[in-house]
DNA sequence: GGTTTAATAGCGTAAGTATC
DNA sequence: GATACTTACGCTATTAAACC
């Protein structure tokens, strides 16, 4: 038997997993609450956006609570609020950057998350005055075109061309940035966020196996069974609704991504016994069986 | 422009060490 | 002897750089 797409179980799926995950949790770990906003500051405003914004750029490889909680007290403060101002990283040195970012544990990794800051941060103030809605408005607020031209823009310093966005122009920030820009800071004129690709990633692919969304006799790379996680996803949330909004493909990374981190990596690889089933949320979706992935290769017999 | 490679942080685990 | 703490190491996920 090949691989099947059961979109019907995908609506269940994305149903279920979205409303764990935005109204209590999954595996016990949820996504930024949404009272994680500096006090200081009125949502939607300039100041919300570049909150978010610069705070996402060093989203990587860390605890998503303890970094969103850093970041509003560094905001909430007078002294460190400047971090959060495109012109003074401009004018302020590097050096001076890195110690106020460690004041409230914004930067585990001092030298590189401060480098990653002042970077964003200056190209906002050098190529948008200060603002990033001048950008989406230079591209015309096509989510598609932003997130190309976030990878491809460049600038030169010393000589070499540098990319303008290190960070948040990666695959997983890229889009997570735009759904933040729309969903906490009301930045409706964004277009086009539902012709945006959920990523692909282990774990994106783990869950989407795991709760039989795609289920089946499959051997090859990771890659050739993308495009069919990417399709399930497009029309498994057709239809459906998001708060008030339809929902869209990229709402289901963080959730899967939850879902499989915290809860499918402990199946065991061949059955499909899972140790974590007994207090999953989508255990009455999940599927036993083989289910391997192995750096790019998957095996799969559901 | 896309793909492959090298580098690196975080995590879990196991072994070693200290303390009660 | 049992428990708590520390260190080292390998594995995974992810990025930038190098490469075609």
């Amino acid at each position: 038997m090949p691989i099947v797409i059961d979109l019907e179980r995908g609506k269940k799926v994305a149903k279920l997993l979205y409303n764990s995950f935005t109204t209590t949790d999954i595996h016990g770990r949820t996504g930024m609450p949404r009272d994680m906003v500096p006090s200081s500051v009125a949502k939607g405003s300039l100041g919300h956006i570049l909150f978010i914004t610069l705070t996402i750029s060093i989203n990587y490889k860390r605890d998503a609570s303890s970094l969103w909680e850093s970041s509003i007290k560094t905001f909430d403060d007078p002294e460190t609020k400047y971090l959060f101002d495109p012109k003074l990283l401009h004018e302020t040195p590097l050096e001076k950057i890195v110690e106020d970012m460690h004041r409230y544990n914004l930067s585990p990794r001092p030298e590189k998350d401060a480098d990653i800051w002042q970077r964003v941060g200056v190209t906002f103030y050098e190529k948008w005055s200060s603002d990033p809605r001048n950008f989406f408005k230079n591209s015309n607020w096509d989510s598609s075109l932003i997130v190309k031209r976030l990878r491809t823009d460049t600038h030169t310093e010393k000589g070499e061309t540098a990319p303008d966005y290190p960070y948040l122009r990666s695959p997983k920030i890229r889009p997570l940035w735009l759904k933040m820009l729309r969903d906490d800071a009301g930045m409706v004129e964004l277009r086009n966020l539902e012709a945006i690709p959920i990523l692909v990633d282990v774990h994106v692919a783990r869950a989407t196996l795991a709760t039989g969304v795609i289920r089946g006799q499959f051997k090859g790379t990771l890659d050739e069974l993308s495009e069919d996680i990417r399709e399930a996803w497009f029309q498994s949330v057709e239809g459906l609704n998001a708060n008030e909004r339809p929902m869209i493909a990229i709402d289901m990374y963080q959730p899967l991504s939850h879902l499989s981190m915290h809860g499918c990596s402990n199946r065991d690889e061949i059955i499909g016994n899972c140790t974590a089933f007994n207090n999953c949320e989508a255990r009455d979706l999940c599927i036993k069986g083989k289910i391997k992935i192995d750096k790019n290769f998957v095996d799969l017999e559901t």
